[in-house]
DNA sequence: TCACGTCTCTACCATTTGGTAGAGAAATCT
DNA sequence: AGATTTCTCTACCAAATGGTAGAGACGTGA
């Protein structure tokens, strides 16, 4: 592959797409015209429009991974603080590329087989943050309930706030950089509370 | 309107769908065929897609409004109480009728026309949530923070847990009755533990 | 019975969709 | 130089889309 550049390009444009206005309503058209190609470009990539949509949620869940296995990894022994790391790690994207957590969101929409593609990519970092949550419950230092409905609960805070800002802002909120910090830090102050041990 | 039930049906399915598949991938035509009915029946009630989308919002608005109004003005002094009848409320839909909370989630990415449509019906009850969360919070009954961006956040965690059950499943969750009391406990208790106050 | 409003139908249209066919540039290799 | 691979193009297609036109069935009131 001489020039990827395309390609990835492709990709990001899609990405972006497919995340903030909905897998089902972007054609490749629009995808050819934002990209500043023809359709026909795409399929030469991409030998369908559901390649590409699994190639794009391989890059959007490349994307988010490195994320959250730096944050994973960060130090501190204190759970709260680790928690907060990834809390942070995951809403970084909300601020930089909100289309990456829409994308992840849209999941619910797509085949059976995209789906089944994207758990495939995400069930280690899932069952990594379970098992974490799960022993530190045990040894007292987060309020002990179910880790894997917790980790559910956590991720649909965090991915609910960066994806329906429209929400949001019909709850008063208004979208620029001032607000996003305020929601964030109500975010994590949010989460703390949640997870305090009693 | 001599006969009003086709009208409602319509209503109905179309909510279904759009709230499962997402509005932009449903057509006319797959209405039409879930009520059994011509598109042409759906065009003489609605006097285009874009008519009809207006229509079922109003008719999502509606049956949220309802139950959410009831459990706010449910008995009991204690916040926490009160809070919890709330998210039972807004959680209750999850279960019986799924696409309620999903249609609601797509208003992200519908056009802005619709989408004040919408803000238009949600504003008075959200409104009252957040005074309300406000004057406890002055009484020092609920941890203190921002109500407004709180209120936010208490609906993501809640829809989202509604909607993404996909997710979920990937933290390897079970879909069925006792998975679903098994998330509402959960839940309760996240939040419960969330707005404690401090 | 006749007129009228209600409700649904068939038939059609222009546009857009995902996808195919195949050729033309342009770089790279031998 | 000639051959091959890489990349993008135009031209086309069948299917599906939202929407229009207009007629037929149906009950109801006068």
């Amino acid at each position: 592959m001489v020039n990827g550049s395309t390609r990835i390009r492709i990709l990001d444009t899609a990405l972006d797409l497919f995340g903030t206005r909905g897998v089902g309503t972007v054609s490749l058209d629009d995808i050819a015209d934002a990209v500043g190609v023809r359709k026909q470009t795409i399929l030469y990539w991409f030998k369908s429009r559901s390649g590409l949509i699994d190639a794009v949620l391989d890059h959007a869940a490349d994307e988010l991974l490195v994320v959250v296995e730096a944050a994973i990894r960060s130090r501190g022994d204190e759970p709260l603080d680790r928690v907060d790391a990834v809390v942070c790690a995951v809403f970084r994207p909300v601020v930089r590329r909100p289309a990456l957590l829409g994308l992840i969101r849209e999941v619910t929409r797509l085949d059976e087989s995209h789906i089944n593609h994207l758990r495939g990519r995400l069930s280690a970092v899932v069952g990594r943050c379970v098992s974490y949550l799960t022993s530190e419950m045990e040894k007292g230092r987060l309020r002990t309930c179910d880790p894997m409905v917790l980790a559910g609960l956590l991720y649909s805070t965090v991915s609910g706030t960066g994806t329906e800002p429209i929400v949001l802002e019909t709850f008063g909120w208004e979208p620029n950089a001032a607000g996003l910090r305020q929601v964030r830090r109500e975010l994590r102050g949010f989460v703390r509370a949640a997870l305090q041990p009693n």
